[in-house]
DNA sequence: ACAAATTATATTGTGCGCAATATAATATTG
DNA sequence: CAATATTATATTGCGCACAATATAATTTGT
């Protein structure tokens, strides 16, 4: 390959280990997550549940980095499954203010361990590393 | 949130990061990959391509990380476009042979500025801090 | 050589993920 | 205060992404 062509190669673009590792952290969670009936996605969104009980979808969205065209349907699946509830707001009726059930609140005792069963498989980073991954990730994230 | 569920706080687990970084980088890409008709998961399977000439449906999957359910579509939707051919192998007929196209090779001009162009975009990171990532991810990718 | 196991790809089904558009409620402006 | 603009969510359409299964070719074991 030429110079030319020198950063289209696979190993030269830091796009393809993001991507890749992203697919790859939903991968490592799924055996756990499956077997509770949840996709990595409705994880997350019952991680920011958990913390706040109570979130707009817009909320949902831009805590998540993911647009209403992903969470609506996955919120009314949610909903079927019991986990969470919808509802309009009173004060702006254009707001949609999703809960927490009892049984979307139960999960959180079923899934505490499953971060370090994870972590515990991947152990090709020191805590170091991932430390530092981490904060890396982040300042992407934001900029 | 009591030390219990410590570890479910979506700030404290580096699997979200992962996850919305995959998403991200894919989303820079997008505005420069879909003015010429391609996806970004079209894109790496071309730079593959451009890298090997020939390569079979098992050696793609290897790469990329993924599989023919997400593979299989994907070239025919590539090879209709007229981007890549895909011919079962005289050796072995269970093995399908994907190639690149005079068309498919003729988009290597017009990718090869995008990964400066996102980049010069994404400048929170410095060039050591986009090497250290870099690493980390596929240190991470490998464990 | 032939039955059984393995391998490579394809198919099916479900759930994201996001662009584009639609709809309805609220805010703004003349 | 009515017309316009903005905001929040929902809908539609398309393309991944992957688990589970199917199919066909090759390899292996006897």
């Amino acid at each position: 390959m030429s110079q030319k062509y020198e950063q289209l190669l696979l190993k030269n673009q830091i796009c393809f280990p993001l991507y890749a590792c992203g697919r790859k952290i939903v991968g490592r969670y799924t055996p756990y997550l499956s077997p509770l009936g949840l996709t990595y996605t409705q994880y997350v969104v019952l991680m920011v549940l958990w913390e706040h009980r109570e979130v707009t979808v817009g909320q949902l969205g831009g805590i998540l980095h993911l647009d209403a065209g992903t969470l609506t349907p996955l919120l009314k699946r949610m909903e079927s499954a019991g986990y969470v509830t919808r509802a309009r707001s009173k004060e702006d009726e254009r707001v949609t203010v999703v809960g927490i059930t009892e049984a979307g609140e139960a999960l959180k005792e079923k899934c505490k361990d499953i971060p370090a069963k994870v972590a515990s498989e991947t152990s090709a980073l020191s805590e170091e590393e991932a430390k530092e991954l981490y904060r890396l990730l982040y300042r992407f994230l934001e900029g």
